[in-house]
DNA sequence: CGCAAGATTGATAAAGATCAAGCCGGGTGG
DNA sequence: CCACCCGGCTTGATCTTTATCAATCTTGCG
């Protein structure tokens, strides 16, 4: 069964049979949820966790004149909300973008992940350090890249995050989002999105065709968004413990 | 001793003297840090964990044009790099904006504490997911908030952390940022920042005396900001395993 | 066919950036 | 003691980016 969680996590540790199978039972019952529904709202004590198996979701802020802010986008092996029981409540709801897969995690799950398995919970720690890295990299995007430049570089952290997934194939991706999320998630109006989407497609260097993504040249896409993956944290750490393992396959592209 | 780190934490969870004693030890020894001087850079691979015990410091990211945009402010009580040994490298830079007293904890200290010390490594856990809120509200505050807004919601925030710790006496904090500082946590021009600052004073919001911050009327700062504390998770958990223990002046204001 | 959601376009206004001076206060060297 | 220098603050003028308002177009679909 493809596993999206499991293969972002042997991104970070090299996992065992053993680590492999807990992970796998974590899988269990999947609750489809259709596109632009909240699968948890603001100010929720959710007693769960959720994790994203299939399809895109986002996490979003609401302000008091009805705008939105979306402050991280979920693709599947992504957690929505692995901690909030130390938190207590949500601060932000989750949306989903797509009709996504979830499942739910008992709480106690987690717990006895996190108590007895500590290659798991480095794991976990990873997952959660890379989140909060990709938020750093958002708030200088939206702090001083123009629009069109920042556009560019979201488009090429999905790329490698899909691609890290093995949802890219042929420098293409899925990505289910309309102009006004781009804008919601960018800052900016959605007529202003819709411009600077048509500059990239005029430059080359991006097609949008329907919800699908084409990156016409990777590099120069980077060129352009002056972009800088190393807050990604795709390589993998070289751990002396570990003695060399099987690598899951890594670099090749393949399709969802 | 003043320990910042214990006054934080102890908002977090009801901290037994056991507890208490262990994060006093952590304090050792202190070094004196310049202002403006770099605590750690983007590529280092620290093999100690920087606490601020006083002063101010700064997360922040260059761009290539050479442009920088802060991503966190850091006051007494936060830790610099508490995981980096997980991620590998440090994909951003801390500096100092003030002279500041920073202690270096060794990792295996920390690794103790995590292991045999639940209290505690769910405190740091509940520190660590703070962070990562107040990052989510800062992109919110990029994306969809104008500069005046945007400062005043920082001044908010800057009041009641710094309030938490004990740093804020007759509504009035230190806050050693020049306009080129607060321009760049907010990511606005240098000219632009003063402006909107000027405009924050005459509106009679904030009154700024050198690196001082007074707020004037810190309901009317916060609903002209739009401002939703939520965020920074400062009410105590009902933790119904806790009991009633002495609360630590939470309340009463007093200066540092 | 007709509708609705989403995409596109043009015109105009507002927010913010940039350029260029000038100011102000504290520190330093003569 | 004073002239000067420098970092940081302030101000004005102008330019660029982005928002807003208002249509119009396109497309999937019942």
């Amino acid at each position: 069964m493809y596993n999206p969680l499991l293969r972002k996590l042997s991104r970070a540790i090299d996992l065992t049979a053993e680590d492999e199978k807990l992970l796998n039972d974590v899988i269990g019952v999947q609750r489809g949820v259709e596109a632009r529904q909240d699968i948890i709202q603001e100010g929720d004590r959710p007693e769960e966790v959720h994790l994203i198996v299939q399809g895109f979701a986002c996490r979003y802020k609401l302000l008091p004149n009805g705008e939105r802010q979306i402050v991280a986008i979920l693709i599947p092996g992504d957690f929505c909300d692995l901690h909030v029981a130390i938190l207590g409540e949500m601060d932000h709801g989750i949306a989903t973008l797509s009709r996504c897969k979830v499942v739910h995690i008992p709480r106690k799950t987690i717990d006895e992940l996190t108590r007895n398995h500590p290659r798991i919970t480095h794991a976990l720690w990873w997952a959660t350090l890379v989140d909060e890295a990709i938020l750093r990299e958002w708030i200088t995007n939206l702090g001083r890249k123009p629009a069109d430049r920042h556009i560019a570089s979201l488009m090429c952290e999905m790329y490698l995050r899909l691609k890290s997934i093995g949802l890219v194939s042929d420098h293409t991706f899925e990505l289910p989002m309309t102009q006004q999320e781009v804008a919601d998630a960018v800052g900016i109006s959605i007529v202003h999105a819709n411009r600077m989407l048509a500059e990239l497609r005029d430059r080359g260097l991006v097609t949008f065709q329907g919800r699908r993504v084409r990156i016409t040249d990777i590099d120069e896409l980077v060129a352009f968004a002056g972009f800088n993956k190393n807050y990604l944290h795709l390589r993998r750490r070289n751990n002396p413990e570990n003695g060399q393992r099987i690598v899951h396959d890594q670099g090749r592209e393949q399709g969802s």
